[in-house]
Parts: structure tokens; C-alpha cells; sequence
DNA sequence: CTGGTTAAC
DNA sequence: GTTAACCAG
């Protein structure tokens, strides 16, 4: 009979495409991997110094890398701060192939495609420095995740704010080991590029600390995003400051006892210039 | 070092 | 769309 024969048709149809999905969803498990240059293998955030010195979250968004981790603001597209501990031994003038800028696949809600820095004027300016983690090609080309940027201008980045990254390379290779935090100030009202709302920041923090807890040494920086020919001490403010800017606690594993002076004041003295 | 632009595949 | 070579501050 026809009805009969067609119901048995749909039923033989209805198994292939069950089978169709069985098969793909165990062939997307088993062959699929997202664009990414993490290793799992590679690491190096056991070390007391980054998991008692991370900043609060606003977010709650963080994302750890193997060799930084960061803090993301979906509403800014970017990431609030980013964290990593630079050591003598990480500076290395390895020659590497500069990668493409990915999404990163860590960040739930999706990292900025590069293409909203395309034709917007602003450069895309890394956060943990390409030039900080040349040490490995897995260090160098996770700082490429489109997490790790923000809109800067381009005298900024090359000018001014080079020169502080420089800085931060001379103290790791004076002091030894430093632990650094950087990122731009996310606030309401900020210009924004690209079809996803990039917010462009008109400024940019860092924090550098040395030595044991017991007696950190912490050196403030809030740079404008624009072209200066300033020295950079100029730049140097308290922790507090950009603390009321960002609404991040920077030492918050820290006693209070300890970090309180700390971020309340400019103190030079140890950072040779 | 910080990057962008261009042209060829 | 990707990549390598070249260019600029």
C-alpha cells in the first residue's frame, strides 16, 4: 500500500539523517580544533609571584595563557589588565615570524576580530609586548590573540609607549625578575571602531613590581594615548590613582598592611631610569 | 623595538 | 584570505 510504504521511506530517511549527525557531531569531537596557540604542555603561572600578585576582576572573565594571563571586558572588547611576570632569562632577541592576530579561543564571549582595527587610524597595540616573549614560539605568538590589544595611536605606541616598555626590559635585566600589569583605562564615553564597538582608551596604565612580598616594590605608571616626548618619570603616579580610574584592586591577595603605603604613594627610589 | 602597507599567490 | 617583503617612527 502507498501510505505504508511512504511512512517505512520517511523512517529510512529520518535514520540516515540521524546517522548524518551522529557521525559529524563524533567527527567535530574528534578532529575539530579551534584556531589557537596554546600548549598544554607549556606554563609558567604555578609560581607564588603571579597567583598572589593578580589584580581583582571586574569582570570576572579571566583567561590564563601560558605565559599571561589577563582579565576580559566584553563591553570594551578588550581586555581591563594583563598580567605576567618578565624575567632576565625571558629576553631574547630570537628572530620570529610575526603571526596573524586571532580571536582568542579561551574568552567565552568571543575576543574582537582584528578587522575592527582595519582602516580605523588606531594601531593594534599589544598589552603583554610581543618583545617581552620572544623566549619561545608558543610565548611569542600568544601575545597575538585579539584579546591582548587595544586601539592605540600610532606615535603613542611607537613613541612614548615603547619607551616605557623598553624601560621594562632594562629592569628585568637589572633586577632580575619583575611582574608587570598593563592595560588601558576602560570608562564611558570612549570613542569607538569597527563594527564590534572596539573602545579606543585615552589611557593607558602600567605597574611594575620587584621583589618579595614582604617588601614589594611598586612603580605606577598613567600615560596619556597620545604622542609625548616627556620623560617617562613624569608619568609615574600612585597605585591609587589608577585604582579610582579602573575600579581594579591590583594587590588585592596581598595584606592590606603591606599594600597600603604601597599604593598610596610615588616611590622612585630603586628604579633606575 | 613599535607597527602598517603593498603585492603576489 | 595569507604571506613575505618592504617602509616608517
Amino acid at each position: 500500500m502507498v501510505r505504508a510504504k511512504s511512512i517505512k521511506g520517511n523512517k529510512a530517511i529520518f535514520t540516515v539523517l540521524l546517522l548524518i549527525c551522529v557521525i559529524g557531531f563524533w567527527l567535530f569531537e574528534n578532529f575539530y580544533t579551534p584556531a589557537t596557540y596554546s600548549v598544554a604542555a607549556e606554563g609558567d603561572f604555578k609560581s607564588e609571584m603571579s597567583l598572589t600578585m593578580l589584580p581583582s576582576s571586574t569582570t570576572g572573565d579571566i583567561v590564563a595563557h601560558n605565559h599571561y594571563i589577563l582579565s576580559y571586558n566584553e563591553p570594551y572588547e578588550q581586555a581591563e589588565w594583563v598580567a605576567y611576570e618578565l624575567k632576565k632569562e625571558h629576553l631574547t632577541n630570537d628572530d620570529r615570524k610575526r603571526p596573524y592576530f586571532i580571536e582568542d579561543p579561551k574568552v567565552k564571549t568571543k575576543s574582537a576580530d582584528w578587522r575592527n582595527y582595519r582602516g580605523s587610524g588606531y594601531d593594534r597595540g599589544h598589552l603583554c609586548p610581543a618583545g617581552d616573549r620572544r623566549f619561545s614560539e608558543q610565548a611569542y605568538n600568544e601575545t597575538f590573540y585579539t584579546s591582548n590589544i587595544s586601539p592605540q595611536d600610532r606615535d603613542f605606541n611607537a613613541g612614548v609607549w615603547n619607551r616605557l616598555e623598553m624601560q621594562v626590559r632594562q629592569w628585568a635585566k637589572r633586577y632580575g625578575s619583575i611582574f608587570v600589569v598593563t592595560g588601558g583605562v576602560l570608562e564611558d564615553g570612549l570613542k569607538e571602531i569597527g563594527e564590534e564597538d572596539v573602545d579606543v582608551p585615552n589611557y593607558y596604565y602600567k605597574i611594575v613590581a620587584k621583589g618579595e612580598k614582604s617588601h614589594l616594590e611598586v612603580i605606577a605608571f598613567l600615560i596619556p594615548g597620545r604622542p609625548s616626548s616627556k620623560p617617562l618619570e613624569q608619568f609615574a603616579v600612585p597605585i591609587d590613582q589608577i585604582e579610582k580610574l579602573t575600579g581594579i584592586d591590583f594587590f588585592e591577595k596581598l595584606p592590606i598592611e603591606i599594600t597600603a603605603e604601597l599604593e598610596q604613594n610615588v616611590n622612585m627610589e630603586g628604579w633606575r631610569f
